[in-house]
Order: C-alpha cells, then structure tokens, then sequence
DNA sequence: TGACAATCTTACGTTTACGGAAGATAATTT
DNA sequence: AAATTATCTTCCGTAAACGTAAGATTGTCA
C-alpha cells in the first residue's frame, strides 16, 4: 500500500538469509532490484516476495539453474500465442519431481518409524545387556527388511 | 548364501553409482570393504547393502557427514546400556526433519497444482492474446496468493 | 561535523561430493 | 607369455552457492 522499500540489510533480515545470498541472486540474474541515485539498492515488496519464492526453492533444493527457467518464463509467456503452454509443461516437470521426491520421503519416514518401534521394544526388554540393541537381539533379528539399518548394523 | 563378493567396478555397475564415489564414502568412513592380499576391495552382499542405503540416503540430499553419524550408531550401541536410547534420539530426529520436508514439498505440490489449472483455464480462453498467461488476464489476476508465481509475474 | 554504521564493487577463499589424469601394479583374456 | 583391462594410490580440478576481506563511498545519529 504504501510502496515500502527496504535497504539489503533490511531485506536479508526480515527473510532471515544473508546479504551476499541476495546479491547473488541478482548476480544470476533471478531478481533486479531498484537503485538510487547513489547506486543503493532498494527492495519494494515485490521484491520481497519474489525473493521470498526463491529462498523457499532453493531451501528445498532447487537449484539456481531451476529457478532461473521459472523464473525465465515470464518473457517466453510474454511473447504471446503459444506461450503459456511452456509454462504449463514447466510446472507439469516440476509436479511429477516433487512428488517423486515425496515419495521417497515417505518410504522414508516409513521404514525409520518401524526401526523407532524396534528400538523402543528393544529398550525396554529384559534380555543381556550384551544382546540389547545389538542385530542379535531376538526382538530385532528378523528385520533385516529395514533397509537404513543397514547403516547401523555390522558391515563383516 | 554363497558369500558372494564383488570388486569394486562390480559393485558400481550393480549399484548405477561411480567407482570414485565409493572410494569417496570408504575415504569418509562410512564403509570398510574386505582387501585381498594384494590390496583389490571386496564387497560382500552386506556391504553392497550398506552401499546401497548410503547412496539413497545423498540422493534424498542428505549430507555424507549425517550419514556418518547414523553409520557411527552402531560403536555407541555396542557400548552397552543407554545406547539404544541415542539411537532412538537419531531416528527421532531424522523423522522430524524427513517430515517437515514433506510438508514443505506438498505445499509447493498444491501450489503449483493451482497454478497448473489456472494456465490450463488460460490457454482455453478467448482473451486478447496480448492480455493471455500475463498478469492482466482476467483469469489469472485475482491469484496473487500463489506465491511461487511471484517468480514469473513482473518485479516492478 | 565528526564518528560510526551500512552499502558499494572487486575479487579471492571455502565447502561438499565427487571427476579425472598419472603412473604403477594386479587380474584377466587370448 | 603377451596384451589388455581393471584396480591401486596420489593428487589436482570442478561446480554450486555462497563467505569473507579490502578499500572506497554513503547514510545516519549525537
């Protein structure tokens, strides 16, 4: 409303990420900021917004080079006819790698909430402490699906 | 069964990783292959298991240093009575994060699902073309809540 | 109007997770 | 046995996403 601008250091702390983050998303060309006469760098809200969208991406693993063509299309989809079916094909990609990364998330989560269950048993049976928590441990033995704990039990 | 071992570009085909990345996670500690006389790795079934956990646990983007933290478990289990307890801990907190990154993802997914059926509405309409896929379209215009179009819509 | 803080540009440094080449040795194929 | 192919160690290179220091300039506050 009242076409608030912010400084860099104004703008790197109210999103909580670093100056240099922000000046090198406009050195790869994701934003453009406005300057003053000085040559400052002025953020209006905006500004903040799209950066906004670009921290989330990229805290979730998107890469510069991604963001870029996203962020890319507003031209292509200027261009007119055709256009906004790039952007629908972008988003198409972007949906079916989401998903499959939530996928794998979830099988996951899965597997770790079996070997929490394990492991609870485990802590409270009564067997040898030399066969608690151990792959001898006849409360676990039989796990062997879990495949993360591979990691923890013995490699021979 | 048949203590089945395999050299290391063996494993790296079976495993669709590269020989210098193994080398890189025995360099780090997360895994010790067996060594012929002549100093030629070895990996066993087990290790060919422990390989494969790693290597999706980096493809979920976790870092080699979490994961040798998970791998290091197993020496404190050993260790005897609370162990079981820190692993506990591990998973606990392995989940929290595995969980709100799913959250995170699905938010985007459902954004960008909005997104999608709103240029789908777009590309069917009979606007000028110049006001089709831009901001101005009377479709797309009341959507400014998607903030992952914050990337493609103008900056100012 | 100092003084101190914030911003600017330029440019080199850093970390992670490997890639790739060199030169030597070992294993396999013919 | 000779030729090829695989593996070994050592070490330097790389790309991404910033960190950080230097030196100059600009903004701000008592």
């Amino acid at each position: 409303m009242t076409g608030n601008t912010y400084k860099i250091g104004e703008a790197a702390s109210q999103l909580a990420t670093s100056i240099r983050s922000i000046r090198y998303y406009e050195e790869e060309g994701l934003i453009t900021p406005i300057r003053t006469q000085r040559g400052t760098r002025l953020y209006s809200e905006k500004h903040i917004n799209r950066l906004s969208a670009i921290l989330r991406l990229t805290q979730l693993g998107f890469s510069i080079e991604t963001i870029r063509k996203i962020a890319k299309l507003r031209e292509s989809t200027n261009s007119g006819d055709e256009s906004s079916h790039l952007l629908e094909a972008c988003l198409n990609e972007a949906l079916t790698t989401i998903n499959k990364k939530v996928k794998e998330f979830e099988n996951l989560s899965v597997e770790i909430n079996k070997a929490m269950r394990i492991v609870k048993k485990c802590n409270g049976c009564t067997n040898e402490p030399s066969t608690r928590g151990c792959p001898d441990c006849p409360v676990i033995n039989n796990l062997n699906n879990i495949q993360l704990l591979n990691l923890v039990w013995d490699t021979d």
